[in-house]
DNA sequence: ATCATATGTTAGAAAAAGCTAACAATTATA
DNA sequence: TATAATTGTTAGCTTTTTCTAACATATGAT
């Protein structure tokens, strides 16, 4: 019943958003074919994220609600703001992208703030 | 049966490198205290810490082998070199430390790497 | 309209990591 | 030494998040 989200319901959440920005329709298999998971795992994130309210599903639309696109750009702004940052400093791709996806729940809001200031003042 | 090492693992070993410096030795009850665990908790986690390799219980007192040893300064590299970082662009000691003890399980040794050397060459 | 494929759900298992309650063993004090 | 306090372990529960197998429902093509 607790309206907190973690870090699985994070990463479906971004991956709802990444998903309606390149195809503009979101169902339960595209998000299981973009995370690999399997179909009732998403069958049972999404039910779970809706009772929370981070996602509404009309005629098996998934539709992210204002809270759960808050959520989700923030997400994605630390997944692509550390990506590139990575790289700008010599990490391959690769692991720049999956360190992203770690540290993309790692951080908190404070120090995501600070660390993007000190970064951009530098330039 | 698996030697790979969780979160929670890197959590105890770096627990137990803190307390072995600190105090010379550690027990169980030790790192329950330190990590606010029950102590059914650490027995459970120290097992498994053994049955991998990375720690041995002599008479109730816990030490590291090279392996767990070399993984738990690894971890508290980092946890210390965020910590600071953090504090130094700003961020406040609470929230420093906080981001620093998940930072320090989600940065690979690569990325790790490149942002030290990064941040450093700028002095 | 029927049959096949695609999509979604239910049920039940598993692993990781925490917990409490209860018991065992050790240590320390009166 | 006997009792009290501390420390450690066992058993069993919980939550989170994944899985597979099986079933249900939709969509779509012949």
């Amino acid at each position: 019943m607790s309206e907190v989200i973690h870090e699985s319901g994070e990463d479906y959440l971004e991956t709802i958003l990444i998903l309606k920005n390149k195809k503009g329709r979101v169902r339960a298999i595209d998000i299981a074919n973009a995370l690999n998971y399997s179909k009732p795992s998403v069958s049972r994130a999404t039910s779970i994220l809706k009772s929370k309210g981070f996602i509404v599903i009309n005629d098996g639309n998934i539709e992210l609600t204002p809270e759960g696109q808050k959520l989700a750009e923030k997400t994605y702004e630390k997944h692509a703001w550390f990506t590139k940052f990575f790289m700008s400093i010599g990490v391959d791709e690769d692991t720049a992208a999956k360190d992203a996806c770690r540290m993309e729940h790692a951080i908190s809001e404070k120090s995501f703030e600070c660390l993007k200031a000190y970064i951009h003042q530098l330039k």
